[in-house]
DNA sequence: CTTGACACTGTACACCTGTATATTATAGTG
DNA sequence: CACTATAATATACAGGTGTACAGTGTCAAG
């Protein structure tokens, strides 16, 4: 049960009131403030319940400071991400619908060498990644073979292809059976692929 | 220029000190506790400096007002998400490094009604969705014909697949030409596929 | 009926707090 | 050199603010 639910209506009226101070305007109300807002006239009538919602748990205050009203809840934002929701198995017919971890895409992806490329074409179908994907790469400038990085080449095009390094050339491959490999002299790796997300309708 | 480097060393460290009691302790500092912190024994040693940063903008105060400070930059939280590149063009050779948007692909799914699911197996390898890929499903129970679905047949067991509705019985169509379509009775739509992640190392 | 909780009124008091005024000192600038 | 900005001290004061104490009324539970 959360903490919010033991307090009375009153009593979680006052705490909403707090929490929208302190988090809209910047800085917690004075017992006065409080009274005013709800039409309490005395200042004991919000001591009350200033002391009923700190004895709950939900507060947290300083003796004889003014608007010194800590919320203790705070950190517990809404989750980030999605729900994880177990393994489909495609091959078989079988799901283990377990309700477990969450995942945040964007803290799988939170290095700071990073950044997103749209792709455009087909080139590499056979490596899962379509028309419209969005790639992630990660900057670096070597590669080993094989690899699938951004390349740039000598005349300062690029493209999203298979690294390989050949003898006097580089061999920028393709994962599409119905396209031939591209000979370069010279060229650069930009950054080799650690992600694809793909976003439909 | 940021707004911060318009303070002197002085201000900084009064705004740095500020910021971090209502950040970290939840409620701004009196002007006297901004004294003693920095060993002025004037409060009105403290008000210079708070109307100096007041004035060039970051911050602000009511008057007469106790701790009623509030930090004008807070919004400025890091940037979540990934620095969207451009467009990598994978047939024809062609790049377009514009230093343009940023993609955050936790927002790209933030919708309630979705949730993750890890997929094993390569039935719908022909569908750029490989093993290992994690896929976001939203939640509904009903989908048009050719539709890529979560399915759960009548023996309770789930499955990715292509939704074909038939007379008297629902085809679930791998994307694998190696695999043969499975028939059920009757099956139950779980959600719709509407997005596809994949993390390589 | 009594008890206890909840939700207040009203008053009083000490001290916290923001603000103002007067004054000093240093460092850089034209 | 005079001038300005910065960074303070020292003192004073009005009013904001938390808190305590003494009551009132309602309402449900024992």
């Amino acid at each position: 049960m959360s903490a919010l639910q033991t307090l009375t209506q009153r009593q979680r009226a006052v705490y909403e009131m707090i929490r929208d101070k302190i988090v809209n305007r910047g800085y917690g109300p004075t017992v006065r403030e409080i009274g005013e807002h709800f039409g309490i006239n005395s200042p004991n009538g919000v001591m009350c319940h200033l002391k009923a919602i700190e004895k709950k748990g939900l507060i947290r205050r300083r003796p004889n400071k003014s608007r010194a009203i800590e919320l203790t809840q705070e950190e517990s934002m809404e989750p980030r991400g999605l729900q994880m929701a177990g393994i489909v198995v495609a091959g078989a017919t079988n799901l283990a619908f377990e309700q477990t971890d969450r995942i945040d895409f964007d803290q799988l992806f939170d290095r700071q060498d990073q950044f997103v490329l749209e792709v455009r074409g087909d080139s590499m179908i056979e490596a899962q990644i379509a028309d419209g994907d969005y790639v992630v790469i990660r900057q670096q400038k070597t590669a080993q073979q094989g690899q699938m990085v951004v390349a740039r080449t000598d005349n300062g095009e690029a493209t999203l292809k298979y690294w390989y390094l050949e003898k006097d050339q580089v061999r920028l491959q393709p994962a599409n059976s119905s396209m031939k490999p591209i000979y370069v002299d010279d060229a650069e790796v930009v950054g080799v692929v650690v992600g694809v997300v793909r976003h439909l309708s």
